[in-house]
DNA sequence: TTGAAAGCGCTAACAG
DNA sequence: CTGTTAGCGCTTTCAA
């Protein structure tokens, strides 16, 4: 028995079973040993309790079967549910899932990633906080890295959303609509995804012959707070939207918000959101949503990563996922 | 130099500072050395890009600075609110932490608590799937456990929340608004923070004198769509509710959904909610929301976990925190 | 098929 | 203050 308050070990196991430790560590890992000591070493080991130390496995295979996925903002649905769909084929493959938040802050991001490679973590699929996330130490350290939602690098594997398309569809969608002063409440300038949004919602102004309004177009940060206050701005305006467009779910939260608290709730402004309304109580018809398959994003780069884990060395590849639209079916 | 896709260790950096490999291990453990060895030790390690490996150190040490935190439902705003006020306090500290999403499912959660003592997890945050919850192994590991939303037991720390207040007041909010036929929309009835809801609602219709009418309590899921579910068999009764206390704030979100879908917008149907309504778009006037602290949860939790990793000794505590009343402005 | 033995990279006595 | 040394628990040659 092991001393109390202490883990049994395989040599613990090996004394009771009277074999070798190392046989014990090759019927943990499906090696070939004769069927009686097998009945015993498990007979053993489930008397002791004993479950493998990790940590030690670890150091001596130089590898673990868990994977950190970095994420900015953990209270973001869009992530969480992409968190799902990454866990959901990691724990299928046997490899556990880390979620480590770095509050879209570079220094936190970077601790998580140093992290990854001295916890010795086979490979992290990351949403970078910025465009200058720092991934060379786990290059370097022949770690795998998967981008998703933006991508960091022709050399890095890469799974994002059409946001060009996403941005140009919601835009075009209000305009059909019959609305003519289109704002657009972009995320962080220096993000790819805020910017391609952004681009798109450009593009289709100019496509329908609409004037470009550059007191329209404001970046701000992908949280429910910078909706607001870009919308309190919007709204204040000398010629106020009479629409917008939100770049992405949490934005588009705060802006109905502020029209709800203005008594200009959708349609009566027209919204477009980039991204689906978490937990909306709204009725789908007023409010146009592009649904971005975040699950999805998860489970693909997932997959590219335990392709890579794997061995896989093709060059790098990304991945273009499609949002789908929703359009509100009521107009102003 | 180490060899390539390794990383290097301090017996590299030793060699290159002239130094051992114990200065090495005391510089990064700040136990006390010469400054110009500091020195040396510094620029060997920038020069090799050296950083400890944790999982040696792990072994080692016997204990690694991380904690887990299980939650059954990690799109849940509630906890992932709880799971930034464990991080904020557990970074703070030194220690990182890792999320684990059991599912609500027994079988998962002892998977991640298995991990947790394998990999020699300091300790663990735990909101319990069930009130079946093993903890045996990680109490015999003599990892400290901190229950968190939902106690597990009289002889393991837990922060709750006073939960049959909170379903009375949001209870009596209703009444004094006026409705006399409230339902109640309960999560599962095998966990507590449901059952001591549901109780509170119990009591207050009792105190005020209102018949208790079985058809109006019904168990469902902490999900939106078990209160979707349970919200349209409400509305199909023959005599449906004028007023329904929401168990939680998904099956809040789903109620409401059903309650817009059928144009009964609340107030025009009272709502209360035993927990934030997460983004919502609603005016804060029509809904009754009892708010729960939930990040305060989760930075006492982080606390009280910390306290006894640094080996506090007392007995087990239990922290009860209490719910804010926000109450609705408008009735019907 | 099995056992002995050598580490994985680090820390913590124990000397000096 | 500093170096030597012995493991932490496991996997993996290498022989038998």
């Amino acid at each position: 028995m092991p001393p109390k308050g202490t883990m049994a070990t395989i040599y613990d196991v090996a004394r009771a079973a009277g074999v070798s430790p190392a046989t014990v560590s090759r019927v943990f890992n499906g090696a070939s040993v004769s069927d009686e000591k097998v009945a015993a070493v498990r007979h053993a080991a489930g008397q002791l309790k004993f479950t493998p130390n990790r940590t030690a496995r670890t150091l001596r295979r130089q590898s673990s079967e868990v994977i950190a996925l970095v994420i900015p903002d953990i209270e973001n649905p869009y992530f969480t549910e992409m968190a799902r769909g990454v866990e959901d084929v990691a724990s299928e493959a046997g490899y556990s899932v880390v979620l480590c938040n770095s509050d879209a802050q570079l220094e936190k991001e970077a601790t998580y990633l140093r992290i990854a490679v001295a916890e010795h973590m086979s490979g992290v699929i990351l949403a970078a906080a910025s465009d200058h996330s720092e991934i060379a130490e786990l290059t370097a350290a022949g770690r795998p890295v998967v981008a998703v939602d933006r991508s960091i690098g022709d050399d890095v594997d890469g799974v994002v959303m059409a946001n060009r398309d996403a941005g140009r569809a919601a835009t075009v969608n209000l305009i059909e609509a019959g609305y003519r002063r289109i704002a657009h409440i972009a995320g962080p300038e220096h993000i790819e995804t805020a910017a391609d949004r952004a681009d798109g919602w450009r593009r289709a102004l100019a496509d329908h012959g609409l004037a470009y309004d550059s007191s329209l177009l404001r970046f701000s940060t992908f949280r429910v707070d910078g909706g607001r206050a870009v919308m309190e701005e919007l709204l204040a305006l000398p010629e106020p939207p009479d629409a917008v467009v939100a770049g992405n779910n949490l934005i588009g939260v705060g802006a109905i918000q502020v029209l709800t608290e203005h008594g200009l709730t959708p349609p009566s402004v027209g919204v477009a959101v980039i991204g689906s309304l978490p937990f909306t109580t709204l009725s789908p018809s007023v409010v146009t949503v592009v649904r971005l398959p975040a699950r999805h994003m998860g489970v693909t780069a997932a997959r590219m990563l335990l392709e890579r884990i794997g061995g896989d060395d093709q060059p790098a590849r990304t991945v273009v996922l499609r949002g789908e639209m929703q359009a509100a079916s009521v107009a102003r």
